[in-house]
DNA sequence: GAAATAGTGTCTTTAAGACAGTATGTG
DNA sequence: CACATACTGTCTTAAAGACACTATTTC
């Protein structure tokens, strides 16, 4: 494990963010520059996440440069200098995803001074949660299923059939359904993933994939119902060989 | 509205890490590198929270050079390019507050373009607990006391009654805060505002200050003695003036 | 009518709130 | 002994799980 011994290095001058006592006049602001201080590359990822029969996938997509080159790893791009966080993903999204205007989450920084072996890359990494409804035709293909090797809301890297990540991407994959499983608690968050209109059995089938465990579907039911987040809209779906279930929508919750 | 111009400034040199080619062929690296992208400067901001009485305070510092000269300021520093985050935190806690080994969480990566007038900075904050009692004497007088103007998780930025704080540390202590009570609810997080050894009535008092309206003593026992976070000392307080209560420690949660 | 799932009603269990009553320290 | 708070026990209430029963569609 290799650290860089904090005092032998940086021939660049001592980054003193301390402080020099002063007025205001260009000349001692000169002399405080933090634009000297040497600086890491910054990058967003996203973990674009969708649901596809009975799991979870996501979008990846493979590394046509090295490092890594060959494998799979989440859509991501350096952040700009004149655009924002949220901005670069949005721009992420649009380019290597076509998707506009769905959920997107800021999920935690990771900056291990080794997890990129070129350079130092800090990347703030993302969550975005789109319904498979949403995917252009092409993009289903992009999309593979995760596989989480750990129970309830502990964490870690998952896993991906088609094998290795590149960088810390199983990991970071992982926080995002560590995050997604959590919120799912207490948030309306279920129905991202979801179209516009569903039934409560769809919305089940998405709690129980993400939790990754079966639900008691009457106190779900009474929950979800007792919530206000849903609205019925007095249709039902239609075309299924049992009796039809009310079709709901997100109500946008309304003040108490 | 000033924005340092992406490709104008940095003609500094690329301060692409050492770690040369390997395994992979070094032509295409050429014709990918990253470290041609101009980069921003990445900082970390502590939100140190201590608790004082009845309320909560963090520390400050006040910002002895431009931008905002003299106003309040979390601690954080610039992130040096052969050191993770968590240990530039680490770095921040000792040399600004003589802290060590205190409770750390990552919280979240404040992104906006203009939010530092002087140049694009990316800062990751970071939530610390300490428990007053750890406190270094001469420190406690740069702990402010912090004003929530809100309720319960809903957010937004504090007051300090020292006046505006620089940049946007007012948004991202409230988002600390917002934070910690949130993890109230769900984590035993409280014991870190408290020495090692604490009465049932402290720990609530942490809650009650935390959360910002009071708690039912009764259940709240029962939920503290049932997690199987506490474990009984066996002693008790002393030099109260009335019944003293039992000790507890918190305890490693122990697998089920 | 059979099969399958939607939806309702009710009983049980569990955790939280309320509160009375007892215990144990200080002054 | 008065006072203050710690601690215990019990009643009530609310939400979750379990499960029986009815409803409504397709085939």
């Amino acid at each position: 494990m290799r650290v860089a011994s904090k005092s032998g290095r940086g021939p660049t001058k001592p980054p003193r963010r301390s402080e020099p006592p002063q007025h205001e006049d260009a000349a001692l602001r000169a002399s405080y520059d933090p634009s000297q201080y040497p600086r890491p590359s910054v990058a967003v990822d996203v973990a674009v996440i969708t649901l596809k029969g009975e799991r979870l996938h996501a979008l990846l997509v493979p590394r046509s440069a090295p490092p890594f080159r060959g494998r799979l790893a989440l859509p991501g791009s350096f952040v700009r200098l004149d655009e924002s966080l949220d901005a670069a993903v949005q721009r992420v999204l649009a380019e290597k995803a076509g998707l506009r205007g769905v959920f997107v989450e800021q999920l935690y920084t990771f900056g291990a001074v080794e997890r990129d072996p070129r350079m130092r890359v800090i990347t703030v990494a993302y969550v975005a949660l789109v319904a498979e409804e949403r995917l252009a035709e092409d993009e289903g293909h992009r999309f593979h299923p995760v596989e989480i090797p750990w129970e309830g809301e502990t964490g870690g890297p998952v896993e991906v059939a088609a094998g290795e990540l590149a960088f810390d991407h199983a990991g970071i994959l992982g926080k995002a359904i560590q995050r997604l499983r959590g919120k799912l608690g207490y948030t309306p968050i279920g129905f991202q993933l979801l179209p516009d209109e569903f039934t409560l059995r769809d919305l089940l089938r998405v709690h129980e994939v993400v939790l990754g465990r079966p639900l008691n579907k009457d106190s779900f039911r009474r929950r979800m119902l007792a919530s206000g987040d849903l609205s019925a809209t007095g249709t039902q779906e239609a075309s299924v060989d049992h009796r039809p279930a009310e079709l709901y929508r997100f109500a946008r919750r309304s003040a108490v």
